[in-house]
DNA sequence: AGTAGAATAGTAAGCGCTTGCTTTTAATTT
DNA sequence: AAATTAAAAGCAAGCGCTTACTATTCTACT
């Protein structure tokens, strides 16, 4: 293995001079000095060791990501949005999948970043244990959850679920529909809670109590879609749905179209995430966009300001603004 | 931060031993010991520090997959294949993107990971230039590319895209089709070139030869499906279509839709990759199903082989086999 | 009781790098 | 030309861990 040294050697200078023309601490070598070194470093192939050098440091430039292997394919415009802002600042970014559920699986996952200086820690849809989350703090590194909201006092960056539920709820009240659907969303977590809540709001806004069965919980996937339209039948009286994810709006539409309803003449749907997924069906989904990109680049932000010591960001809790992306999937209600 | 010495100091050992004990080393020490000193640890918080160890080890159990964010979705099944396989031997697995296309960018992702002792280094659907492959080898670091086949040297675990090629055409050959169009397909690389020509091969085997515009190539993407079905127009006299992927062949079902067909009747379609994506469309669509999950355990074994010194595999080319998945996208043609 | 030999534990070197401090060299001033 | 100062490079410690080697116990047998 080449080091400075073997470059030093060959060069005629001390391993602390090489170190620094390749670190580029400014004002301590000359120009000549610079090129000698790096060529030298070129010709023999030297490589960095930054085991070595994060020893020492106890400090990197790379950014952990922590992504649960969800249901619903979002993670990787959240990922662009971080790859693109590290860049940015010269971070790099790994990247270590864990499924949410499991949390000796999540403890695995965390250690790995953990056991390095990284310089922070990005979670992609998890909901950590109490136990990792202690894990998580006790470690000193900066971290934010991204796309997942909580209760507690924990940083995070998501959409306002909440609003979401209403937004999506009101744009098809406001299309004249008031039997609507809430289909595939987890009653467990703060997500589906507040997307309810949000649901009920923009319902008892025009006086509607929806009925038991007009929620259908499940997982956010496209089975709980299906499962949901099953659920409601043929010819249910319900002339619109709220789906808790893209897939579950693919769901509910390929259900309702094994009945013989028409999207979006019999039944008005909307989506929520606004993947791209929305535009490879028939017809294209409208829905409730969340601004994945952006919680990347919001993340990687967020870290900057941690490791820049800048306290004051340490437990925010940010919203990233939604919108409604109207496609073909909902149209006014005729009754 | 808490170090072995702390622990050594707090139960009255030597680091060494501490350094024994959460290492697992056999024979070494008294049951005793290694309860005072596991709960030490536990009680003081203590972490390994990574980057200490792999300084003087000079090696790690992590695995590292580089990845390119592809237009097709299937690098998640390769993942889980890897993660799967990994945690069994107790590898951990750390991932870094990459866009395939651009040197530097490719080039950062890797000096990410050979910076560091991994174990090894996977590379899923990356067609890295040269001066990259060239880097890649000197730093002697295992390694195998994933999903994609090369006509050169290297390593690989792949499928045999000649064979997609043929399989695909032939089933619909066999299905009664002589007119079949190839869409979506880039021909550039490897990988599409060969599943070209396993697609004249079967079209040869029963005498027919393409006209040129049977042949449509794009970039695998979703676009490059509705493009094609556009080009072949809504009165084509093609009866079926090999779609160079999943995706590719959601873009041609949808187009032919929009231009009034009905498929399968009016038109066949049978895609490649076999992804979730064909069980979401309606027809669900047939396809040439790759085993993505396989190549990744493939791969780790591989690492593990080659970590092992086993030599033998150093460049070995492996093709992972197969199949056709029937859904509902082909019919027999009716000339 | 003495001692060989196994079982445990300790000593210390060193992995490759960074960086505070010191020394040398060059540039500038008087 | 000597003295002052600035620029450039070197010295050496040390980050936390592993491991070959050495030292100390303990056991068991003559």
């Amino acid at each position: 293995m080449i080091t400075i040294k073997d470059i030093a050697k060959r060069v005629g200078v001390a391993p602390s001079t090489v170190s620094r023309v390749l670190g580029n601490k400014a004002d301590f070598y000359t120009a000549e000095t610079v090129e000698k070194v790096r060529t030298a470093a070129r010709e023999l192939g030297y490589k960095k060791n930054q085991s070595a050098a994060e020893l020492v440091k106890q400090h990197s430039n790379v950014i952990a990501a922590v992504v649960s292997s969800v249901k619903t394919n979002f993670a990787g415009e959240i990922i662009e949005g971080i790859q693109k802002e590290a860049a940015e600042y010269g971070y790099k970014l790994i990247i270590v999948y864990s499924h949410s559920a499991d949390p000796v699986e999540q403890r695995s996952a965390l250690m790995t970043v953990i056991e390095r200086p990284v310089m922070g820690i990005l979670l992609l849809s998890m909901a950590l244990s109490d136990d990792n989350l202690t894990l998580l703090k006790e470690s000193q590194i900066p971290f934010c959850f991204l796309s997942m909201g909580f209760d507690d006092e924990r940083p995070f960056i998501s959409s306002d679920d909440e609003e979401i539920g209403y937004r999506a709820t009101k744009y098809l009240v406001d299309k004249g529909h008031r039997h609507i659907g809430f289909a595939g969303l987890d009653q467990y977590p703060n997500t589906g809670r507040l997307r309810l809540a949000g649901y009920k709001k923009a319902l008892a806004e025009v006086s509607v109590t929806p009925e038991e069965y007009w929620v259908q919980s499940g997982d956010y996937s496209y089975e709980s879609g299906l499962k949901a339209m099953q659920q409601y039948g043929g010819k249910t009286d319900l002339t619109g749905v709220v789906a808790a994810s893209d897939m579950v709006a693919i769901g509910v539409l390929n259900q309702a179209h094994l009945f013989g309803m028409r999207v979006p003449d019999d039944l008005s749907i909307i989506g929520i995430d606004g993947t791209e997924m929305c535009e490879i069906v028939q017809p294209q989904l409208t829905s409730v966009s969340q601004d994945f990109y952006k919680m990347g680049v919001a993340g990687v932000q967020r870290l900057r300001q941690l490791d820049l010591k800048d306290q004051s960001v340490k437990n925010k809790q940010e919203f990233v603004p939604i919108k409604i992306t109207e496609r073909g999937s909902v149209s006014p209600s005729l009754n």
